[in-house]
RNA sequence: GCCUGGGUGGCGGAAUUUGGUAGACGCAACGGACUUAAAAUCCGUUGGCCGGCAACGGCCGUGCCGGUUCGAGUCCGGCCCCGGGCACCA
């Protein structure tokens, strides 16, 4: 063994080993049972981020620990590779799109290679290929056939100025982020995807999915939103008006009816009133996310126009209001505002009225004009409702709807809050939607035999509309069904569809002629999967439909894509600023930056390197381009070797915390390694080591012993089954420290010290497989560590004689005991009476109680 | 606004499942050894307050307020602050 840890070499035989072994090949069928861990594929945006090396750390120590443990492994790797970052990267250098992501991935690929993956890279996908996406536009006709694809009108951000649609993060306060120019809404033909069908099936599988975090399993339920509740129709002379609610029981309190400004009625109005054009046009203006619209300033106007009241007959006037979303139920609400919080704010802005018809069960109506919220509750009794007056909200629900069903003006029904996915993009860098729209046979699927519609690829961008539709030779085409010239659609595909199905795609990704064959149902469903948590809902929801479509299609024997999920916290780092000037804010690199200490250690101040003048510190944010706080893990990975990154990404947190960069935490990592190899290197200097004999080891050697064996199983334990990589890593270093700090040269300390130093290798080498691979030839052993089992560990070596016991008096600490393993209860009591440091705490008292937690504590209650 | 997490020393974090020794491990800081010197390395101290020459002992302490319990970082109720998502960023 090298006399120091030179990691640039070690690494490098490494790597050159594993690849001559082609170990990190999966095939189908191979010995032990099939262990598929994926992590997300990330967008090739240039360089890998630090996001990505935890992500894929922690993706593969699981994948290590489980080859170990004898699984036929799959770890796969691929490319997000559509994408908006392509098209602004292209409209800034003039670069085609396709160049400049193909050269990312070149990069991205090296970086990852660097980094000392167990990835399978014969696998490797990217979206962009049409051997990809072909298989996108195929199951999409497939889904046209069976009307799981459908057209109909949606709402995007529109720039009057460029005359281009906007993505949600292109539009910065209301305004075109490129021309400054005032956003509306449009409504324009899309495509699609009927997700809501299996709303109920995505909602109810969450319960049978013991392997995803509850938080993100309460996300999806939310998400998918599932209402029971009364659609209500009120009449008026052109039919009637319907509305959804959850509280039919409050029907006798409407007072008014609030409708969308994209709704008929609104329009009906509009076209009788100006102001009421007035008021529509302005909620034209604006953003379309949900955010923006739930947070606006609640305004409306009144119309001239009624409807009646289905029970009472009452004539109720109809209002156009900015806070009913079209997207949700009927685009329409009655409103009772003495029992709704957004309809009493809305009704006490304009003077409209008040009727209370809920009740405290054991209180009287209140005075609505004493009101100064709305009374929200579903435990009252109904009051001012004639005869419904006195029931329960079941009650009171279920009476309402039976005299609605009668009468023809309602049902019970569900409402989901869950949307059809809408797929279409006016953008070019993504997958073409392969239809053709033809004047005559209107439009018109490309038959199977012309896919892939293959995306020119040397197309620039310039910001204005999309590329596609200007450029003829893609647009001029002739119609499949009647032969005479036709267009081509020029809108793509959502990149959420590229990434619904792409871990499907890597067990089979050499045939050209399936989507997916028998091979996705030997590796899926995917054991493990490793994402960021912004990924909780969408991406996540659209793979378990897009799933459920290709299972019912026949193509795969599975409904759920992912067994197990771990969602990663995000990795941060210091914010450094100088505000002022006309340069406004400028973000310095914490790199920069030098800081200043107090005394106790608190950073006091921060300086800026270069000049030596201080620099405002904004806290710690999420590593990003627009604050300068990256840090580039290619740099990392060269100054102090991929294993020292790796061990520092897997012990600074736990993985599903954000993790707070910091370049001596990474120092700390080095150290430690150092630590190891140097231990090893004086151990195997000293000559041949002697075999180990474990019943003939004294009282200290057990002890350690015991500590080998007892890291063994926290390692495997925190590794296996709980994912803190942190507490594992932790243990081992305790264990370094204790071998370290025994330093007998006896024939069994020698031995012991073999054993120590060989678990702590195989225990190490999910995390730092380069060095673990050094070590264990250093330690004697001719093959691989990659071929090595996990360690077992034995049993007897845990068992303990003697215990130590906590002895509280009323719950405060006061002493310890030591007992026999196996002594009795009383033995014990007496035993923590008598100890003296606990003997003042209880005597002259009544001591009333003794609680008994076995193998931890006493507590003595006494008074 | 709605949905969802989180808050523990100077800092990252530990205390697992089912309430049972708060502060493991590491970083930073301080003191010492080695060195002509520095770096590196090694050893030691390190939540706060109080008492003691010392060994050691006492009290307080897990965002805030209240509750349940023999016992609360952990459970319950109410608040404050920070992060993720909100359907066209990926």
């Amino acid at each position: 063994m090298q006399d120091s840890y030179r990691f640039a070499e070690i690494e490098a035989d490494a790597r050159a080993l594993w690849e001559k072994a082609g170990a990190s090949r999966a095939a189908e069928g191979a010995e032990g049972p099939k262990y598929y861990c994926l992590c997300m594929l990330p967008y090739p945006s240039g360089r890998l981020h630090m996001g990505h090396v935890r992500n894929y750390t922690i993706g593969d120590v699981i994948t290590r620990y489980h080859r170990m443990n004898g699984r036929n492994l799959l770890q796969p790797m691929g490319w997000d590779a559509f994408g908006l970052p392509a098209e602004n990267a292209a409209i800034k250098n003039g670069v085609p799109p396709a160049k400049w992501t193909y050269d990312n991935i070149a990069y991205m690929r090296m970086q990852l290679k660097s980094l000392g993956y167990a990835i399978d890279w014969s696998r490797e996908v990217a979206t962009c290929h049409p051997q990809y996406y072909k298989w996108n536009q195929w199951l999409f006709l497939r889904m046209l056939e069976k009307g799981i694809a459908y057209k109909k009108t949606g709402t995007v951000n529109w720039d009057p100025v460029d005359q281009t649609v906007l993505a949600n993060e292109q539009v910065i306060d209301g305004r075109g982020w490129r021309t400054g120019a005032p956003v509306e809404k449009r409504e324009i033909p899309m495509y699609y995807l009927k997700i809501t069908a299996y709303a109920e099936e995505l909602l109810g599988a969450l319960g049978r999915l013991p392997g995803w975090p509850e938080r993100v399993k309460t996300m999806q339920a939310n998400w998918i939103g599932k209402s029971e509740g009364v659609e209500i129709g009120f009449p008026y002379d052109g039919g009637a008006l319907k509305v959804f609610t959850t509280r039919a029981d409050t029907l006798m309190g409407a007072t008014y009816v609030a409708v969308a400004a994209e709704h008929p009625l609104a329009a009906r109005a509009a076209a009788q009133d100006p102001k009421v054009a007035e008021f529509v046009e302005e909620c034209r203006r604006g953003g379309v996310t949900e955010a923006e619209l739930a947070t606006q300033e609640k305004k409306g106007v009144a119309t001239a126009l009624t409807v009646t009241h289905p029970l009472s007959g009452a004539q109720l006037p109809v209002w156009v209001a900015n806070y009913v979303l079209m997207g949700y139920g009927e685009g329409a609400v009655m409103a009772v505002p003495a029992h709704d919080e957004r309809d009493f704010e809305f009704a006490r802005r304009y003077g409209l009225p008040l009727k209370t018809v809920v009740r405290a069960a054991d209180g009287a109506a209140q005075d609505p004009r004493a009101l100064t919220e709305a009374f929200v509750t579903k435990d009252g009794v109904l009051c001012n409702s004639g005869k419904y007056d006195g029931l329960a909200y079941q009650a009171g629900t279920d009476a309402i709807a039976a005299d609605l069903a009668a009468k023809g003006l309602g049902q019970k029904r569900v409402q989901w809050r869950l949307r059809d996915w809408g797929i279409s993009r006016q953008r070019y860098w993504g997958c073409p939607i392969p239809l053709i729209h033809c004047d005559r046979c209107g439009d018109v699927p490309v038959p199977d035999a012309d896919l892939p519609v293959v995306l020119p690829e040397d197309l620039a961008p310039d910001g204005s509309g999309n590329p596609l539709a200007k450029y003829k030779p893609f647009v001029e085409c002739i119609c499949p069904t009647c032969g005479k010239p036709a267009r081509r659609e020029t809108d793509t595909m959502d990149t959420f569809v590229d990434s619904s199905w792409y871990f499907m795609r890597y067990a089979c990704r050499d045939n050209d002629s399936a989507m997916v064959d028998g091979r996705v149902n030997y590796w899926l469903p995917v054991d493990q999967y490793i994402g960021g948590i912004e990924h909780a809902i969408l991406h996540l929801l659209y793979s378990r439909f897009w799933t459920r479509v290709m299972r019912d299609m026949g193509l795969v024997a599975f409904d759920e894509p992912f067994t197990n999920l771990l969602t990663q916290g995000m990795v941060l780092n210091h914010i450094f600023l100088r505000r002022g000037g006309s340069a406004g804010i400028t973000y310095y690199s914490p790199e920069e930056v030098e800081l200043k200490h107090d005394a106790e250690g608190r950073v006091s101040s921060a300086v800026l390197k270069a000049d030596g003048r201080p620099v405002e510190y904004d806290g710690m944010g999420t590593m990003s381009k627009s604050k300068n706080n990256g840090v580039d893990p290619q740099m990392l990975v060269e100054k102090y070797g991929a294993d020292t990154v790796r061990l520092f990404m897997m012990f600074a947190a736990p993985p599903e915390l954000t993790l707070e960069w910091s370049e001596s935490g990474v120092e700390g990592a080095q150290r430690f390694l150092k630590r190891l190899w140097k231990a090893v290197v004086e151990h195997t200097a000293a000559g041949p080591v002697p075999a180990l004999n474990a019943s003939a080891l004294d009282g200290a050697q057990r002890d350690l012993r015991r500590q080998i064996h007892e890291t063994i199983a926290k390692v495997s334990d925190d590794v296996g089954r709980r994912y803190t990589f942190n507490t594992a890593v932790a243990a081992i270093m305790e264990l370094l420290n204790a071998v370290t700090r025994a330093p007998g040269m006896r024939p069994q300390d020698r031995a012991l010290r073999q054993e120590a130093y060989e678990t702590l290798t195989l225990l190490l080498t999910p995390v730092v497989p380069h060095i673990a691979e050094a070590l264990w030839r250093g330690l004697g052993r001719q093959t691989s560590v990659m071929e090595a089992g996990w360690p077992a560990a034995d049993p007897a070596a845990l068992k303990r004689d003697t215990l130590e016991l906590v002895v509280q008096v009323n719950g405060k600490l006061r002493g310890h005991i030591r007992v026999a393993a196996d002594a009795a209860r009383e033995a014990i009591e007496r035993a923590a009476l008598a100890e003296p440091s606990v003997q003042p705490f209880v005597q002259g008292k009544d001591v009333k109680k003794i609680v008994v937690v076995p193998g931890k504590l006493v507590n003595v209650v006494a008074a």
